[in-house]
DNA sequence: TTGCAAGGAGACCATATGGTCTCTATAATA
DNA sequence: TATTATAGAGACCATATGGTCTCCTTGCAA
């Protein structure tokens, strides 16, 4: 089964009276929201909805709807990833990993994510041990901007360094005068993957 | 007028029950959670509630509440304070300063408040200009901690410092070594007025 | 064509629920 | 004591609203 252009018409106004009023809209109200005539018709949808788990209504009580799983409900947040699966980092909230009660739009993307940074070897960025790096998902990287990467079969966790690439190589360097850079040419390129650019960082002292 | 105990109890079940079921409570479900046979006594409470703008009621919908101005609806977040009126710092949130979206726990503290950095004189504690300080509000402070600080005549703003004191002095130091701390003697010592304890940073990249 | 399914319109019903009214009990006040 | 105010109980009403049923239209496939 699946969601119809009026189902998904359904729950966005749902969602949005929901937000703006503060109560859940009667099915009447729903009705005149998408340009209905007959709650009669919109009842149908809605027992769809119900049946794929999206809403769920309570039997005998009025005007009593509640979107499941919803961003009415949910709190924005960003998620912290610990380890990062081989290759493929895990960027799905599936998996219960602590998560920041912050809105990721303050650091201007949606699906913005967070590192724990481990080490100072990005210390002279003002960035130290126990940070948490906020990370704005991106494949591309600008010259001499910090970035999350992973480097395959040097480790297996994602890593900040400052990118800066040129015709032939790419550099990896850390903002420490103590630790050497990285550097890749030619087929070693490849084996750099970029998940995303540093836009914040946050630190919580106990 | 005044708000009674049993119409804080209506209000917090309310805002309980919006909080779990997703929808605000009807009339003879309030009843039922507080502790009362006949809504027509209950409706009183509500108008008088109405009356103070504390809860908003729509004529003629059936369970249609609105909580106005409560936790339920407003989002968590932590206050910018930008400039401190002279020894008094405006902590109250009615002023529009700007809102981090941030619930305000996740730092320990339900009441804290931001500060933006200004200059390099944290810098050795790995803050810089233009991250903001949070500050969890508190008049003491220990030894080595990095407060938030009004000095009297000596800046209106709040400013960063490491605390230290012994039986005779106070000092104000920063952390860069090309600052100069400030020390406080005697009767000096009244003019430090400590606003808080720095319990994080947050640095948004632009 | 015929048959079937989906979407919608419109009417009708049952009831949950807001609204109102009256009566009682208790406490405070004159 | 008498009076007033407040909180609550209980009954009754009007209606907003969920639920159901029937009929119509459209589109698609056999």
């Amino acid at each position: 089964m699946t969601v119809t252009e009026r189902q998904k018409q359904i729950l966005d106004f749902i969602s949005l009276f929901q937000k703006h009023e503060g109560f859940p809209p009667s099915l009447r109200e729903i009705c005149k929201g998408i340009g209905l005539v007959s709650h009669g018709s919109l009842i149908k949808h809605i027992r769809s909805l119900e049946s794929q788990g999206l809403i769920k209504g309570m039997p005998g009580k009025k005007r009593a709807w509640k979107l499941v799983d919803s961003q009415s409900t949910k709190i924005p947040s960003i998620p912290v990833l610990g380890r990062i699966a081989a290759g493929n980092p895990i960027l799905a909230q599936e998996d219960k990993e602590e998560q920041l009660p912050i809105n990721p739009s303050f650091f201007g993307s949606s699906d913005a994510f967070a590192l724990r940074v481990k080490g100072d070897s990005m210390i002279e960025a003002h960035i130290q041990d126990g940070d948490l790096a906020i990370i704005r998902p991106q494949q591309e990287a600008e010259n001499g901007a910090i970035v999350a990467v992973i480097v395959e079969g040097v480790e297996p966790e994602a890593t900040l360094k400052i990118f800066r690439s040129n015709n032939e190589t790419i550099e990896l360097r850390p903002a420490n005068e103590f630790y050497e850079p990285l550097i890749f040419r030619g087929n070693d390129r490849s084996k750099i993957k970029v998940l995303g650019k540093l836009v914040g960082v946050i630190r919580a002292k106990p």
